[in-house]
DNA sequence: ACACCCTGTGAAAGTAAGTTTCATCCGTGG
DNA sequence: CCACGGATGAAACTTACTTTCACAGGGTGT
């Protein structure tokens, strides 16, 4: 059939401009003006119609079809987006991104969010990386048996707990937050076997957090504690530790990593516990969405 | 020209997946259907040509045209190496990992753990790479010089924005927070020229959202809306919109991406704002921290 | 030198892909 | 109930891609 002993280029998705490269002196004049446009700037040469390559290869159409065929193409459509894709992988590599760095201070605000987005994404990640699957399960396994759940947490880490709480009853498991320690210590103090208290600190050195947990586990709860220092003290009043995994602490861009990694931590938790009753949860899911539905605004279309 | 406001996809190469997304609920029924192919498998897409692409979402040529235009394409084959290019660039869903769907029933928790932070992960990397540093600078711009600053959000959102306002406030800055729609609609009536409102609402549907930020406007202040949704309501009202990009929408792990996304920006805005005044900012940081140090325990073990 | 390939090439014809137009169908609001 | 406007697909149309074919050179054998 063909009378050039077609190579493909099917089975290498990695090296297209190369492989042409590769063969450019086994083309004929008019395909290597073709292939050296291309192998110059594929990304353009993407972009071109057929017509247009042709042209700025000063031959006509039919020579670019054999030119695809020749390096293995089924046709220029498939050349283009072969282009396209290779041309999208050679890019930016992720270059001056302060890894676990500072901000530096000239810069502009696109290198500011690419290093925070960096970070974050980073903390996320590592966290996971690093999460104990075992005793998460037993975690779950905690809450999902547990008659009361008590989440406490300070400063910043109030939000976490309170989304962990607000989580929590929304698969209708009886969850309690107190952003107050008198009160939280108080609720603690009623808690017995079964039941699960949860202390998040970023630091695992908040006395609040800790004293709380304390408290609910002289009575005989199981104690989780989430902190990104698997040393802290507060892991020594904790049945379960749970870490995160955020490097720095700088104030800076710091605060906000130690924030999304335990919110991962809760994330999964959360899915965990849900994914144990799965009808049950995706049902209390659904309920609850449409308990909202009426606060938005109507046909949620283009403009309303 | 154009009936549709074309939301231009050009200036963002990182993308364009997480742009349609976005823009999927603001797409007709039939384009829905072409988007969700595409987003569900952009390197499919790619190879499709467009009448195949169209049988498939069960529709017409003409609807997927529609759709190319819709999401800022000039026409089919540019949309099609743009989703080639795309479709290279990201890493490969590592195995298993459901991209931005559902955890599988049978899946046991390190494998939860794994999607999750993937799709945690990337809904932050895909925010920060959709984020216009242009409109960030302006916001930033409008938060240095305000005299207040209020922050509103339903929900889930409420966290976001409560993390905000605490966070303005814990540099200087004048930040409110009002859980309650009445508060926060009292308040925003005494807002004025130089003053911001923030309004966070994931699906910009929240008519209270919305509301408080229609007061604010018609006061003269600036108002900010952070949602996923790009042509959603709430944009309307807002002289500056942010847009999160975490894909699902689905009840399980999509809540928890969604708040990442939100909290990325936050962290970007805040750092923002930080930077331009940084000697006041880090002293401020630094003050507040020390207020809380009483707090902590002891010279505690080994990490305090 | 001449006839004969054989290869490379582009013009033109042919086919398929993409784009536009337009009539129809629906739901909405008067 | 009708007018209106958006959504949609059929069909007309345009452009892009592919094939065919004829022809120009340049060897090669007689």
């Amino acid at each position: 059939m063909a009378k050039k002993p077609k190579i493909s280029a099917s089975q290498e998705p990695g090296g297209l401009i190369v492989h042409i490269s590769g063969l450019l002196p086994s083309l004929s004049p008019a395909e290597q003006r073709v292939a050296r446009l291309v192998v110059a700037d594929p990304a353009d040469a993407a972009r071109r119609t057929i017509t247009d390559l042709a042209t700025a290869a000063e031959t006509s159409e039919a020579t670019v079809i054999r030119f695809c065929r020749s390096v293995g193409m089924d046709g220029y459509p498939q050349l283009r987006i072969r282009l396209a894709a290779e041309a999208a992988r050679r890019v930016e590599p992720p270059d001056a991104r302060v890894v676990g760095g500072d901000i530096p201070p000239g810069a502009d605000l696109a290198q500011i969010i690419a290093t925070i987005a960096f970070n974050d994404a980073r903390a996320v990640e590592e966290t996971a990386e690093q999460l104990d699957p075992a005793v998460c399960e037993q975690v779950v396994e905690a809450i999902v048996g547990a008659s009361r759940i008590e989440v406490y947490g300070a400063g910043a880490s109030g939000f976490v707990a309170s989304d962990f709480q607000q989580k929590l009853h929304r698969i209708g498991r009886t969850a309690f937050y107190f952003p107050d320690v008198h009160t939280a210590l108080t609720s603690a103090a009623l808690l017995g076997r079964g039941d699960v208290a949860v202390g998040i600190s970023h630091t695992g050195a908040t006395a609040d957090a800790i004293e709380v947990l304390e408290q609910a586990r002289a009575r005989g709860a199981a104690t989780v504690a989430l902190t990104n220092f698997p040393r802290s003290p507060i892991t020594e009043v904790a049945d379960f530790v749970l870490t995160t995994a955020a490097r720095e602490t700088t104030y800076r861009s710091g605060a906000m990593a130690s924030r999304l990694a335990q919110l991962t931590v809760i994330d999964c938790l959360f899915v965990g516990v849900a994914a144990r009753n799965r009808m049950r949860a995706r049902k209390a899911l659904e309920v609850t969405a449409e308990a909202v539905q009426t606060h938005r605004v109507g046909p949620g279309r283009r403009r309303a």
